[in-house]
DNA sequence: CCAACATAGCTGATGTGTCATCTATTCCGG
DNA sequence: CCGGAATAGATGACACATCAGCTATGTTGG
């Protein structure tokens, strides 16, 4: 029970800063594309993902780990871009819990026709106003945070199914 | 009519680190808010901006100035706010056209109960992991990166209402 | 073999964000 | 003082995200 430990100024200003940059980046970065390819975020990441394996095409689940997304956002929102046409679900023989995304050729179309347009707004908002040093220390930032918040999920820290040991009557 | 300038290695694996980054400790942070306040970071958000003014009052689009966020967005959220008995809304005699957002008790009540354990997981999972030095270059990043993003959207690159040759003072 | 459990995936309800559009008021130049 | 433009704000439609819960198949220890 120790005294709570507030964010000092720097580290308020620091945090209200990110934030809004955040906010503000993706907003632009998703008007840009939803302007010029009709794509959103969302969408160009999940095709980027399929359209990297060599027959575009790859289990849910392995997009959710690629993605890190919830199952279920990524399985509402791949049947939005199968209504559309960008991707198709095909059955899976080994699994038969299992299926498979696939890109379709409009899917592939998209992706290649935003990609240059939207690597162009990244560099332009983004890294363009950056010093290597600084993109160093960003990809840096982010993996150290990643591992720790991967570490705080695993033991006790985060979700945990309620004490599985020591159940009275067990 | 240049060459597409794609993002190099160290480029690429600094971008997608962060977007991961943002999304699970965000998810995170709403996740301890929603199990352990019944808010949203979002709420929050707007809770703090009001709980910071003398009176627990403030116009609207000064809020979605202090917010960075759409005025849409902020009207709809106030509107859940206003159900959920967290904010009240107030006529402006000053302003016919306006309006104020109020903090009720219950709302203050809320933010306070919320702040200790909220910034406590931002430290737990976010300030904890890094350096001092991390977190003031952090901070000039995100500067830096939100002045461009005002600077190309004043200037053709974004949307413009033709001439927007009226700044509001205040 | 089979009961318990884990894994893969889908779905409906509900809360959230964006866009386009609408009303009402205020501001301002002629 | 009037008409057009800017400002403050709300709203409906729709896309998106999360949660809880569901089915079906695979895996494993007894």
């Amino acid at each position: 029970m120790d005294a709570i430990r507030w964010l000092d100024d720097g580290e308020q200003r620091a945090w209200r800063a990110y934030l809004r940059m955040h906010g503000q980046l993706t907003a632009r970065l998703n008007r840009q594309l939803q302007a010029e390819s009709g794509l959103s975020l969302a969408d160009y990441e999940v095709l980027v993902h399929l359209s990297e394996t060599p027959d575009g095409r790859l289990r849910p689940f392995e997009l959710q780990r690629g993605l890190s997304w919830e199952q279920s956002r990524l399985s509402h929102h791949l049947t939005r871009m199968q209504h559309r046409g960008l991707i198709r679900r095909e059955g899976c023989t080994e699994d038969g819990r299992g299926a498979f995304v696939v890109l379709t050729g409009a899917g592939r179309r998209a992706v290649e026709a935003a990609a240059p347009g939207h690597v162009d707004t990244v560099r332009k908002l983004f890294f363009d106003g950056l010093t290597g040093d600084q993109i160093t220390l960003l990809g840096q930032l982010s993996t150290q945070v990643l591992t720790r918040l991967d570490e705080s999920t695993e033991d006790g820290l985060a979700v945990r199914p309620a004490t599985p040991r020591h159940v009275p009557g067990c």
